[in-house]
RNA sequence: GGGCGGUUAGCUCAGCGGUGAGAGCGCCUGUCUUACACACAGGAGGUCAGAGGUUCAAAUCCUCUACUGCCCA
């Protein structure tokens, strides 16, 4: 692209006879950004080296599902870590930022089955291969979208090393760590109590299951003595699980229940026979203090059962229907033998009655489905052993959380670990690696594919499940970097430098991660942790499909280029706090782009063929306004370096708003424009500082808008030693030129024009009307004021200045009071007594408030004798300042009335 | 029930012990001052949720209350 002007360029129609080049008068970003996007590829500015002298940088994606779109979660997640990515490889970094997808297991699953449905297939009746065969077709039409959207959002992705969850090294990587974990005895299988969705057909981890507050019920029901009169009363919130009750049980210490031990019931219906047990887990407060034990079914009464040897009836199949063992209720629905179950008790004058109660109701994360705690044969993860570790590193800090906040919920969860439940009934994913031996019930756990068992017999099953996405989403950080091989990548990147993601999977994702990544590298996958904050809507809702209240980030990078979204959400990133998207806000940043571009189109104006644009170590006299902007850079390239050193992402893009806008456009472009309107040495200087300045904002930009930035900095006349803004040095202070003094006359000039400004504003006088002025000065105020006249002329719209220590001070002149000055503005016939000094009452009455504040604090010896000696002569100095002002406002406030009494 | 956070200008949010409380948007006034009206200049607007405490000093730290959000059970 160099060599070819960018696609905001045209040739000026207006300026027939100049030879160069005009931006248009605003910025179109849709043309530009794939043409520069695709220039960062051919040029593979993004391809990290798998050995480098330079320092490794490295963060790998948070693998989006290959099923999903971009949505504004991932806009945030994005652009956070490519501002990162960026600005690293810009400080001299080998930087990688690694790419890639995730195969989504059940939601992949899901999408592909529905397909088929559409066309009256499912995938049972395709078998296994057949439908994976079908999910790897979608895989290849759909999968690459969200690539693509990662792409349109600027994303500096090495993208030869991008890696999907289930391609070869990464199922490598997969079985190895089964393999090692059961050989450690960290996996095994069993039978237990797991979270099953009967809507997906398989197993879930506890972490899978989503929690919902509901209004539900507790049904209050009789179980009858079996060979004496009388009953005990059950509460319950699932009365249909009574038909796989096989005790009542009760706490061993409650009186009321004390005679009844080891007596029989027997069941409603079904007339089984059941004991009363008694066991120390039962709550005798809750109900009646007398529980059903339901062993198949719950996973407080599976664990009674196993304590009391009872037995385990299962009720209900996969698909959560009632299974023969529900005798009469056999077939129906879960759902539907509750109303039956409950409308028969009643009947039989067994439901003793029925009260409202709150119950948290667990529902698959995938399909919302009412999850049913089920009895079945799977493999889990040993996870406590591996977690003691995980928590160690963040305790002892070689990991850092960020924000630390978060390090409470790590804990919190890491503390109350449970095994992982990893098998999945499903067939998209990695299979276990565990085959059984037909003729011999022999296991064999294996890398391979094993051709026989040990007895000889050839005839060996594989587990037909597959493992949890998670399971193999937990190897990330160094799967994807070669590992069960020792590569380079993985000499050079591992540990990662940061990881960055939103809150909501720091237990599914960051902190298995945490736990394998020790486990198998023997030290922690990253340094930093960053944890971003959840994109809610304008209202603060939760942005969900079905609400209809999401925020397509496509549409808003359509609508108003992907920069100003990436500002935005950059702007937004303050720790700790959700995000409250409002469109408005990427408005504003859209016209942020604009005021860069138009500055922009200013200096291509100003430079013609750009042989006055020269280094400004070249440049012997600068002026105020010069160093002063250097000064101000120079601070500002310290303070976004260090605001992108603490993550504090929204305060970088704020010093760089503040300093494009209202520094360097506002008050530096505005001064030097009489120069750049003259010639010679002066227009020189002021030119070249413009230039240097303004390429060294586009750089500290980049990180945050590489598109405009790029467009801009490709035509700008600077001496560039590089080919592209991406592989810029980032600057550092040293790109400015600190000079406190400048700052300081800079301030008092400021004073000068604001306070003429605001008569002119408040007073309602056409800024086309030049005034004349009379300042009356205070310490070196006379000296600065006077070397740089036509600063103020210029800023002010003044004809004809006054200044000094003992000017006279004018008739009917209006008054602004500033520090190290008074500014009289003299208007004859123009200036309204009353109005004025009511306007300076205002100013009078804020000073004074100030006053008494100060001299209170000053009057208190504890604060004399304890506060600090810097603060307490700050605050007399300020107080001799303010009670200087409040003389002056009261002088003028005087005079004013003394010219509106002579003039009647 | 346990834990974490939030409550600052009309709106969205910064600031989180060092003392005149900031920004963007919106609002009001004036201007097309040849980069930009997606602009420029000026201005109004806040007992920093409430109460108590610690401190020389509190929006900022502690306690309680109210409302609100999230996570875990």
């Amino acid at each position: 692209m160099p060599g070819k002007k960018g696609a905001g360029v045209t040739q000026s129609e207006n300026c027939g006879e100049r030879t160069g080049y005009m931006l248009e008068k605003r910025y179109t970003p849709e043309d530009i950004e794939k043409q520069w996007y695709d220039f960062w590829i051919e040029k593979q500015y993004f391809k990290a080296e798998g050995k480098s002298s330079r320092p490794p940088y490295c963060i790998v994606i948070p693998p989006p599902n290959i099923t999903g779109s971009l949505h504004i979660g991932h806009a945030l997640d994005i652009t956070l870590q490519d501002i990162m990515v960026r600005w690293k490889r810009m400080g001299g970094f080998n930087a990688l930022w690694l790419p890639g997808t995730d195969h989504a297991g059940i939601a992949t699953q899901n999408v592909v089955e529905k397909d088929l449905q559409s066309r009256g297939l499912d995938r049972h009746a395709l078998g296994r291969e057949k439908f994976i065969e079908k999910v790897w077709e979608w895989k290849g039409l759909y999968g690459g979208t969200i690539i693509n959207q990662l792409k349109s959002m600027g994303a500096s992705c090495d993208w030869s090393r991008e890696r999907f969850t289930l391609d070869e090294g990464l199922s490598r990587a997969v079985k190895e760590v089964f393999v090692r974990l059961y050989e450690e005895g960290l996996i095994y299988r069993g039978d237990y109590i797991i979270n099953w969705c009967p809507r997906c057909h398989t197993a879930l981890s506890d972490l899978e299951v989503e929690h919902e507050e509901k209004k539900g019920n507790l049904w209050y029901m009789k179980y009858n003595f079996a060979h004496e009169p009388g009953h005990v009363i059950v509460a319950t919130t699932r009365p249909e699980t009574y038909l796989g009750d096989t005790a009542v049980a009760v706490n061993p210490g409650d009186e009321r229940y004390r005679d009844i031990i080891g007596k029989t019931l027997k069941l409603p219906v079904l007339n089984r026979e059941i004991p009363v047990i008694a066991d120390e887990f039962v709550d005798s407060s809750f109900g009646t203090g007398a529980v059903k034990v339901t062993p198949a079914h719950d996973p407080n009464d599976f664990e009674i059962a196993k304590r009391h040897n009872l037995p385990f009836i299962s009720i209900m199949t996969g698909d959560g229907k009632m299974t023969e063992a529900a005798g009469p209720y056999a077939g129906l629905d879960r759902f539907e033998c509750r109303k039956i179950v409950l409308n028969d008790l009643e009947d039989m004058g067994q439901l003793e009655k029925t009260v409202d109660h709150n119950l948290a109701i667990g529902h698959c994360y995938r399909c919302k489905t009412v999850i049913e705690p089920y009895l079945s044969k799977q493999w889990f993860v040993k996870i406590k052993p591996l977690a003691e570790e995980a928590v160690r590193l963040v305790r002892e800090g070689s990991i850092r959380i960020i924000p630390e906040g978060w390090k409470n919920s790590y804990f919190d969860w890491m503390e109350n670990i449970r095994d992982w439940c990893i098998s999945r009934q499903i067939w998209w994913g990695h299979r276990i690696p565990v085959w059984y031996c037909q003729s011999c019930d022999e296991v064999i756990v294996s890398r391979e594919t094993p051709g026989r068992c040990a007895c000889g017999g050839e005839n060996l099953k594989q587990d037909e499940d597959v493992l949890d996405t998670w399971f193999s989403s937990a190897l990330w950080p160094f799967s994807t970097l070669g590992w069960p091989d020792d590569t380079d990548d993985l000499k050079t990147f591992y540990p990662t430098s940061v990881l960055i993601t939103g809150f909501d999977i720091l237990f599914f994702w960051v902190a298995r991660m945490i736990m394998m990544g020790m486990k198998f590298m023997g030290s922690q996958p990253f340094h930093h942790v960053y944890i971003h904050a959840l994109i809610r809507d304008a209202e603060g809702q939760k942005m969900s499909k079905s609400k209809g209240n999401v925020v397509d980030p496509l549409k808003l990078t359509g609508a108003y280029g992907t920069d100003a979204v990436r500002f935005t959400l950059a702007a937004y990133a303050a720790q700790g706090r959700d995000i409250k998207f409002d469109e408005k806000r990427v408005e504003g940043y859209r016209h942020f782009l604009n005021k860069i571009w138009n500055v922009a189109r200013f200096i291509s104006m100003n430079t013609g063929d750009g042989r006055e644009v020269v280094s400004i170590r070249k440049l012997k006299d600068l002026s105020i306004a010069d160093r002063w902007i250097l000064s101000r850079l120079s601070t500002v390239c310290a303070e976004i370096n260090q605001a992108l050193e603490d993550y504090r992402f929204n305060d970088a893009a704020g010093s760089l708003y503040q300093f494009l806008w209202h520094e360097l456009c506002d008050w530096y472009v505005e001064m030097i424009k009489p120069e750049l309107q003259g010639g010679g040495e002066p227009k020189k200087a002021a030119l070249s500082t413009l230039v240097h300045v303004f390429e060294v904002a586009l750089a500290l930009m980049h990180p945050f808008m590489p598109f405009i930035t790029e467009e801009i900095w490709q035509q700008l006349p600077a001496g560039k030693d590089v080919e592209s803004l991406c592989i810029r040095k980032y600057p550092t202070p040293d790109e400015g030129i600190e000079d406190p003094s400048a700052v300081d006359r800079m301030t008092i000039i400021m004073d000068a024009v604001t306070g003429i400004r605001s008569i002119r504003g408040e007073l309602n006088i056409s800024p086309s009307l030049e005034l004349k002025a009379v300042i009356k000065t205070f310490d070196s105020a006379e000296r600065v004021l006077n070397e740089n006249l036509s600063y103020v002329m210029k800023l002010a719209r003044t004809s004809h200045v006054e200044i000094g220590r003992d000017v006279s001070v004018p008739r009917n002149a209006a008054v602004a009071i500033k520090q190290s000055m008074e500014i009289y503005i003299p208007l004859k016939g123009l200036i309204d007594v009353d109005a004025e000094v009511q306007r300076l009452g205002k100013d009078y009455a804020k000073t004074e408030k100030e006053i008494l504040f100060i001299r209170k604090k000053l009057a208190n010896e504890d604060f004399i004798s304890k506060a600090p000696k810097a603060v307490v002569d700050e605050n007399k100095a300020k107080y001799e300042e303010y009670r200087n002002k409040l003389e002056g406002i009261q002088k003028s406030i005087d005079k004013l009335k003394q010219w509106g009494k002579s003039e009647e």
